[in-house]
DNA sequence: TATTAGCACTACCACCTAATGAGTGCTAAA
DNA sequence: TTTAGCACTCATTAGGTGGTAGTGCTAATA
């Protein structure tokens, strides 16, 4: 049976396959395999035996390259659409050729410029900031872009202001230590004076300052816990009211842009596909949760295919970071495109794109 | 010639037609054209006369159709895509029919329970309900749908606040009377300390109360032709922190739900049309000035294909009105969609929606 | 005079067919 | 182990067909 002579040494001794595979393929059917996948995102045609034969450097008869073509398809990296079709790559091979790309390549200096005229804007609220920097990522790779605002949860207090709205609405503004201001309205049953809030407010800053939003939640928790009567009345009302401001009921938002751009890749052109995509940035949550797995680590994330939880996302690829102030992880950002899109570059910009985000915002941070 | 007999009384007297084209066709003749339109946005399909022969409640042989459609095409209602195709209707055969329809329908009860829905979450931000409403609309439109947010240079002051955040940043909140919290930051070369901007704040607070900003920045232009010295010291700051306080530098902003539902839309199913349609928009100042254009004069605003200015977006129909608030009108809403679109259908929900939508906004404003 | 029936004509569409061509797998020779 | 050769497969394309839904025109009719 032919297909055990594409692996190299360490399988033909050890005969370990699994994790290893990438591992396994001797160079001459990895040199194929990038191949292919890189004619593929050229041109997102399948890819024959004889063409190949012609772009590949070394010199392979069409033959030959058949034999390895098929043994790649027999190890999963390789399909056919139908039986007198070339190959194309499946997600298995992607993830290959991904995990091939050791050097990071670098930006052209052109998207460079591009890119660093986020920070030049002056007085542009980190809502913008990042409104800009997806929007931009959508120009560039021309594929659906996506961001995370900062975690509320995770950022950290700078100072919070108590502002009487009308007898029965107070006015909660948040300034975060990321330089993010959140305001909410909250509804009480008794009447404050502006006076009474501004104890409380400072009361609040004072304790609570540098502290993450959970922490100030779980703190809270406590003192409400306690026994409330050991308190004077200003610590009372002001726990109280602290517990409204601080509770949080926006799950976290996010940003798309780009959409569209989807719709004019050829490989979403199928009616299905359109839909479940649709579906797919209709049900924000799905994507958020996504954005939110790619904060936790360093790095890039990159999601292939069915590798990522989301059914109808499962047709795509998903390239994904986190970006940063001086202290903190605050979001993440990143791109929806088809699987068979150029890693190399896009992977390169979205990392790019990050770090001039990063230096932006820490500009505008408080740390 | 043909062609003259459509033409009702009023016409064939006066001899009258540009804007009194509408008045001119005789009842038949409108009976027929309705048909046709109403049968095209159903099927969207061109409409022979054999199909409509049929469909229409009076008996017409088709050979008369025939006859009263050769005219209406002279006329310029209706075009052929081809020699032996049925009739399409033309722009101007939209404007006709969207003219004749006089008595608005009624939302039909099941939908007005959907659209009841925005108002009853609690503690939501104006935004917020814009989010929702917007949402909605394309849900149950299946267009895309757009909204502004309410126009800060008309919106009128509820309140203003300066907290300092660092030595050279300032923090200004803006309350708007419609419930609306702008926040920015404003960067200043000297340090000012809490005190002194609190009694800045009030000072401004008083000055300025209930006064529009673009009224509020034009006295504040007036403070400073003056000659500055017969002013105190305070003042003097005041008025030049309002100065920065009170510039706009945000040009009005606006959601967009649903773009991809045009997608599946199959009048935009061609690449070109599809193209344009994302450009349109990516290019938001133009959708923007549509909008704002929608809130000069009351009612809906119905923009059929060429009738708008924007050349991507003519080969949509617009449907746009405003909301507002008990005082004031605040901003738009409406839903950008195919021209063979159900007219009355949207139209009456669009109206609906907004209606529902300002209700939810006075509850929340401070008039 | 307005309406209708009849007829010739047009163009799209769905269907079939044959030819083309890119691709494969297999086998045998180098 | 590699390659050349060959038979085979199947998508795509072009050309041809009949059917159909539509038209415009004309002549007959109410």
């Amino acid at each position: 049976m032919h297909g055990d002579f594409l692996l190299g040494k360490k399988a033909a001794v050890t005969g370990k396959r699994g994790l290893l595979e990438d591992l396994v393929l001797n160079e001459r059917a990895q040199l194929v395999l990038i191949s292919i996948i890189e004619n593929y995102i050229q041109s997102s045609e399948p890819i024959g035996s004889r063409t190949l034969s012609k772009s590949i450097g070394v010199t392979l008869s069409p033959a030959t390259i058949r034999n390895i073509m098929s043994d790649l398809a027999e190890l999963g990296f390789l399909i056919q659409t139908h039986t007198s079709a070339g190959r194309v790559p499946t997600d298995k091979a992607y993830r290959f050729y991904v995990n091939s790309l050791s050097t990071p390549s670098s930006v052209p200096e052109q998207i460079k410029q591009k890119i660093t005229l986020v920070s030049t804007e002056q007085g542009m609220q980190v809502e913008g900031i990042l409104a800009e920097a997806v929007h931009l990522l959508a120009d560039l790779t021309k594929f659906a872009c996506v961001v995370s605002t900062p975690k509320a949860s995770v950022s950290r207090l700078q100072r919070i202001e108590l502002i009487k709205i009308s007898e029965d609405r107070i006015l909660v503004i948040l300034v975060t230590k990321a330089g993010v201001v959140r305001d909410k309205i909250i509804f009480v049953t008794d009447s404050h004076s502006q006076e009474f809030l501004n104890s409380v407010a400072s009361f609040l800053n004072e304790k609570f300052k540098n502290h993450s939003m959970l922490e100030i939640r779980e703190k809270i928790h406590q003192y409400l816990v306690d026994d409330r009567n050991r308190y004077h009345d200003l610590l009372a009302q002001a726990v109280r009211l602290g517990k409204k401001a601080f509770e949080l009921n926006n799950p976290g938002e996010m940003l798309i842009d780009g959409q569209m751009n989807l719709l004019l890749d050829s490989h979403f052109h199928k009616q299905s596909s359109v839909r479940s995509l649709i579906e797919a940035f209709n049900q924000k949550s799905e994507i958020m949760k996504i954005l939110d797995d790619a904060m936790r680590q360093k790095g890039v994330h990159i999601f292939i295919g069915i590798e990522n939880d989301f059914e109808q996302l499962q047709g795509c690829s998903l390239i994904m970071t986190s970006y940063r102030n001086n202290q903190n992880v605050l979001g993440s950002i990143g791109v929806v495109g088809p699987t068979s899109m150029d890693y190399k570059r896009i992977i390169s910009i979205v990392e790019y794109t990050a770090e001039i985000l990063s230096e932006t915002i820490t500009e505008r941070s408080y740390d």
